[in-house]
DNA sequence: CGGCGTTTTGAGAGAGCTCAACATCGGTGG
DNA sequence: CCACCGATGTTGAGCTCTCTCAAAACGCCG
């Protein structure tokens, strides 16, 4: 869900992009809340640090993902955000964010609206990732992103990314879509995945 | 997060309860949306149904877990919702949670602000389960959940719950435990754990 | 006491991870 | 045009780890 399709053009124009090095700090736990912001390149993760001074990873952002979207209700930030490479991000201040939503109620409806539609993706990924078997993770992701026809899939990345949205390596990832191909229960295209027959358990 | 912290009580007053025997629908894919809802008892799935007639969960809720949020901004509903038990559910009205957000604009940001905490809550989870090790994964469950002491993790139910919930048998994470605690990391006592000393990875 | 669910511990097997080598593709520069 | 390079894609072999199945101890409650 692009910020485009849920944020007010007043707001996007008043964004401030902001280049990070790798290692630097986008935020620290504590500090006053700047407003929200979208990774444009690179990564970001959200961390905080436990009693022992270990780090502890909360969140890693990536391109196109936004982050920190809570701290529009609150005084100050719940955790550190550093750079894991160099990024470049959109901090979206605030204020406007705030004064656009009290001006027009259908921009503060429509940004309630993304985060519903996100928690519900976020439990569906959850799900999935309860799902133990590489095979059967592939088939519940290839089920849920079919097309309008019920039987392709666009893949937008890499299959690298593929996999670590899967939360498998990339040699499983590879393993299963051949054995997938091989069984002919898919087919693979450039780009795309076709459901050629369903599985018998 | 309770309902009763970010729901008017206004809105709460005009719930209405519904007993679901299991297996029973409480909506259908297409139907038209009444609002959304709060589990009090049982389990609750959410699932579509794929071109083979495969059921493919996207969710799956117990007690105290709400579902359906994004049918507020739906004419109507995107999946089915199945009682995976026998099951009690609060509905509250689409129109009533709308027309309180109408009127009361702490109200409407009260909710959008659980949303936007229960995205972080959400992420933190999923990034919890890219974490493949037993032992790392319990430690990073104790390292986000340690009390004001940053020592000591009170648990709600029991271990078995706790299993479920960090994605792990509860057989793994007996054993995880009892390791923890024979190398002197932690301390169990009666539905808390003590973090004793850290490790270096 | 008896039954039920939780907690524990054991042994074994399977699945995915790790490490490693290699193929393939796209872009870059000589 | 081709050699080179890096990232992606692919396959192989071994190993660790968790899951699975099994059994028993423990705690709670009627």
């Amino acid at each position: 869900m692009p910020v485009k399709d849920w944020l007010p053009a007043a707001v996007r124009a008043a964004a401030i992009d902001r280049k990070l090095k790798s290692g630097e700090a986008l935020f620290r736990l504590g500090d006053k809340t700047a407003g929200f912001c979208e990774v444009l390149a690179g990564r970001v993760r959200l961390t905080r640090v436990d009693r022992a001074g270990h780090e502890v990873i909360l969140y890693v952002a990536g391109p196109g993902e936004t982050l920190a979207e809570a701290s529009l209700f609150s005084p100050a930030y719940h955790c550190d955000a550093i750079a894991s490479s160099d990024a470049l991000v959109r901090i979206y201040p605030k204020s406007a964010v705030l004064a656009a939503f009290e001006k027009d109620r259908k921009a503060a409806q429509a940004f309630t609206a993304m985060l519903a539609r996100q928690v519900m993706n976020l439990r569906t990924r959850i799900e999935q990732r309860n799902i133990r078997s590489a095979r059967e993770r592939v088939r519940h992701f290839l089920a849920l992103n079919a097309g309008a026809d019920g039987r392709t899939i666009e893949l937008d990345g890499t299959l690298k990314d593929l996999a670590a949205e899967l939360g498998l390596t990339h040699e499983a990832l590879y393993r299963t879509l051949a054995e997938l191909e091989r069984s002919g229960e898919i087919k693979r295209g450039r780009g795309k995945i076709t459901v050629l027959r369903k599985r018998k358990i």
